[in-house]
RNA sequence: GCGGUCGUAGUUAAGUCGGUUAUAACGCCGGCCUGUCACGCCGGAGGCCGCCGGUUCGAGUCCGGUCGACCGCGCCA
């Protein structure tokens, strides 16, 4: 047997107990006639005794990192009990000891802040001694909760296909030759949508999976091409239904790893966080929103506001900052004026609130209606920062500019979570340069197809898609799918999607349809950005076992590498320069 | 594809205005130490200054290129 108890079992109540342990040798000091060893394994860590000298030259022949195995008797440390670790009270006495492994010297210091690239090379090691193992854990207890809730209603956890088909939209796909039919390839999936939805064809009705999804795409801090989703899909269901069960799914994950009870989560339609927070995805942890301030400037003197306020497709959009009126000298207002400027708006101006007075270098334009409206707004001594132009680019930017804001006055704390749900999506958005309209979501999100035809201006046409979004991250979305085969064929027609460039990449799922496809809806959560965010990390590969860089290799393994000309050969592939 | 930051012993860093033998800490090896816990003390080994080229009497240092890590833009539901 080579252990009776973990590294961080052991406590006072198993003083005089004879144990066996076996871990790595995290420490190591002899002081004269003692030898002091610290064993470690996930679980914690236990310092071991040697105080019989034959049983010290046979242990300090061992060095840090070693596996070993240590027999001997638990004792209270009394006097020199310790907080460092959990067994802090007690020492085990070793009375035998054996060396299972060797370990060459560790390749960096896990104390210090070493090199991304030799963590990455050494992952395994970095999993060992660092943070690393405790997101893996949290990750493996999310993933638990998920399946225990979803199984409990019901739910199968079904397999999709990683060999599926290529279907060049959206994201790039990975591609894989195929060797038995010549020229062919199939690519690895970017979501299970089509699956899934077939799967409801198939009548299992409920199901889930935790699911692998490849997107050939750039990285990012917070973007892996491999990810995973936990994917729901469920038939005779609506959205209520399945934003219920998503909802409670989620209240039982923060349960169950963050000792959280969550309140019902709110609604909010996609055109109200755009207005107020500029965003479709907002941090709701915090106020300061952004006010609109069209009408107070319909009559202004400075032409460039005024412009704004009378012109449909223009806004002018500002955020006030409490009590910061002295800290916002002109050099920050600068600088926060380039941050605005580089997401497109044309400049920043600011207007204090000073005793009751206003102080702004625009002040001069202001009328004494125009003022008594600002100052209205403004808190004493608070900043208002505003900006005028084009709707969707001044709300980018002032909602990031809000953002910023936040992180800056610390308004935001990692222990806070603030859900809400975004809903009433538009199913359209204008593309300025093919001077087209393009659907916003994927081609099976379910909308009114009448009042779409009818519509003058597609942008108010909304489809039902639902996102779930914390503290400003999207971290679940979905829709009720189009189940009718006939009308699925008038959306792909209305949106541009031409009856062979349907059946070449979909034909699959149109069959289905047409087979007495249940009415159903579903959802998606990327769980990296889920684990993320109950971690409080902001790197997406601390709760990935083995991620790749930035430029999508793996360090560790050497991926992506060449291939032998007889595997090329096989596969009828020719490499070109 | 583009922009930014970085690259010096195994690791983390210092290295002045371009000038003698490239420093330190941790780690490693050897020795000492009666309660250590990032133990302490003494000694030692360890370098293609990422790589290629250029400027110069002379380059870790300046210039150009290239490779890699990280952050962002484009891209990405």
């Amino acid at each position: 047997m080579f252990r009776t108890h973990d590294c961080g079992e052991l406590r006072l109540d198993n003083v005089n107990e004879s144990v066996t342990l076996s871990g790595w040798v995290s420490n190591k000091r002899e002081m004269g006639p003692f030898l002091f060893m610290v064993l470690y394994d996930r679980y914690g860590e236990t310092q071991i005794v040697f105080e019989d000298s034959k049983i010290i030259e046979e242990a300090g022949k061992c060095s840090l990192e070693d596996v070993v195995q240590v027999t001997g008797f638990v004792r209270d440390r009394g006097d020199n009990r310790t907080d460092r670790y959990k067994t802090g009270d007690v020492e085990v006495i070793a009375e035998e000891f054996i060396l299972l492994s060797k370990s060459k010297p560790m390749p960096y210091d896990h104390r210090k802040d070493t090199a991304e690239a030799i963590k990455l090379k050494y992952r395994y090691l970095d999993i060992r001694k660092s943070e690393v193992k405790n997101y893996l854990i949290l990750r493996h207890n999310i993933t638990r909760t998920v399946s225990n809730y979803l199984d409990k209603l019901g739910f199968l956890n079904i397999e999709t296909p990683i060999l599926t088909k290529s279907t060049p939209e959206g994201a790039r796909d990975f591609l894989v030759p195929s060797r038995i039919t010549k020229h062919s390839f199939y690519a690895l999936p970017q979501s299970p949508q089509l699956f899934k939805q077939l799967l409801m064809v198939g009548g299992m009705d409920r199901y889930y999976q935790i699911a692998k999804c490849f997107r050939d795409e750039d990285l990012r801090a917070d973007r892996q091409p491999e990810f995973t989703q936990i994917d729901i899909e469920m038939s005779f269901a609506d959205e209520d239904d399945i934003m219920g069960i998503a909802e409670n799914m989620i209240r039982e994950v923060f349960r169950e790893v963050k000792g959280l009870d969550i309140p019902e989560v709110p609604l909010m339609t996609y055109a109200y966080a755009m207005n107020n927070y500029g965003s479709d995805a907002p941090d709701t942890r915090y106020d300061m929103k952004l006010i609109t301030l069209d009408p107070v400037f319909e009559n202004s003197s400075f032409e460039a506001f005024k412009n704004a306020a009378n012109d449909e497709s223009q806004i002018i959009k500002g955020i006030v900052v409490e009590e910061t009126a002295e800290e916002f000298s002109k050099n920050k207002i600068k600088r926060i004026e380039k941050d605005v400027q580089s997401d497109g708006a044309q400049g920043l101006a600011f207007i204090k609130n000073i005793n009751g007075e206003i102080e702004s270098p625009l002040a001069k334009f202001f009328s004494d209606e125009e003022k008594n409206a600002l100052i209205e707004k403004i808190p004493v001594n608070g900043t208002m920062l505003l900006a005028a132009g084009k709707k969707n680019v001044i709300l980018k930017a002032m909602g990031n500019l809000r953002k910023r804001m936040a992180a800056e006055k610390n308004l935001v704390s990692n222990d806070d979570y603030a859900f809400v749900w975004i809903t009433e999506f538009p199913a359209f958005e204008y593309d300025e340069e093919n001077d087209k309209w393009n659907a916003v979501h994927h081609p099976f999100t379910d909308f009114d197809l009448n009042e779409a035809l009818a519509a003058k201006d597609r942008s108010t046409v909304l489809s039902r898609a639902y996102d779930l979004v914390i503290n400003g991250h999207e971290v679940g979305g979905g829709s009720v799918r189009i189940h009718d085969f006939e009308k699925q064929k008038e959306v792909f027609k209305f949106i541009g999607i031409s009856e062979e460039e349907a059946k070449e990449k979909f034909s699959f799922l149109l069959d289905g349809l047409t087979f007495g496809a249940p009415p159903h809806c579903g959802l998606a959560f990327g769980l990296d950005r889920l684990v993320m965010l109950l971690a409080g990390t902001e790197a997406i590969r601390d709760v990935i076992a083995f991620p790749k860089t930035t430029s999508a290799s793996c360090l560790m393994s050497e991926a992506p590498s060449g291939v032998t000309k007889a595997q090329l050969d096989e596969l009828y592939i020719k490499l070109s320069e």
